[in-house]
DNA sequence: TGCCTATTTCGCTAATTGGCGAATTATAAA
DNA sequence: TTTATAATTCGCCAATTAGCGAAATAGGCA
């Protein structure tokens, strides 16, 4: 029940699960979701550590830089099924639609040059 | 996204997740539900407006008591995914296989007699 | 070594939430 | 019509939470 709760409380923020779907297609480290989100570094911060928590997100180090992806390895079934869910009804969402679309011009500006703005 | 973050917070509460379940097999009435949780009946009637604000439960009057089930015509998307996924969870959790067994009980019991302790 | 900087942690605030009991509403029975 | 009672709504309180900026941490680089 806990872990299924985590997840629960981890997806029952819309900030979360922008950033959660956001971690679909790539990697993200904390300066880009920054840039994303337009939320302070420490709130993202916050937020990738209660997604981490859940276990819904993994992360690496490079260099002063963490990443941040999707879980993937030994996949709780509250997280799987978690992801599952979260995917297929939000096929779609307009506001998903939108940070994708920011996204893209957010990943192919290196992140060097993202962080010193 | 709205529909799907109340799904989310719907289910990011222990009490409202084992009454999720509860209404797997059955339509409960509010004091049988009472006395599955030993929570104050204006506590759990918040809940279930909760559930059903998010498409996971609706209600039937009959007489003076009203019987919950899980929603079922109509089911949105999130709220059918969300189903699913807890279904599939939290088979064999202790929680709520200890509220199965007292369930029964409460079941077996007429409600006017239940209503009266 | 010492500096720079990306991230995390800490401390705070405002808003939300789960809990209760009291008051209200609605329905059945006397 | 009055009374009894199941459920909801209201008002309150304690706990949690999302947000921020400041301070601390950690890793690269001069």
């Amino acid at each position: 029940m806990e872990g299924f709760i985590d997840v629960a409380k981890a997806l029952s923020d819309p900030s979360r699960v922008r950033i959660f779907c956001a971690l679909q297609d790539r990697e993200l480290c904390v300066c880009q979701i920054v840039e994303l989100l337009g939320l302070a570094t420490s709130t993202v911060s916050k937020h990738m550590s209660i997604l981490r928590q859940a276990r819904l997100a993994e992360s690496r180090k490079e260099g002063r830089w963490v990443y941040y992806r999707r879980a993937e390895d030994r996949l709780s079934p509250a997280a799987a099924g978690a992801t599952a869910w979260c995917d297929a009804t939000l096929i779609g969402d307009a506001m998903l639609k939108d940070d994708a679309v920011r996204l893209k011009k957010i990943v192919s500006t290196p992140v060097e040059e993202l962080c010193r703005s």
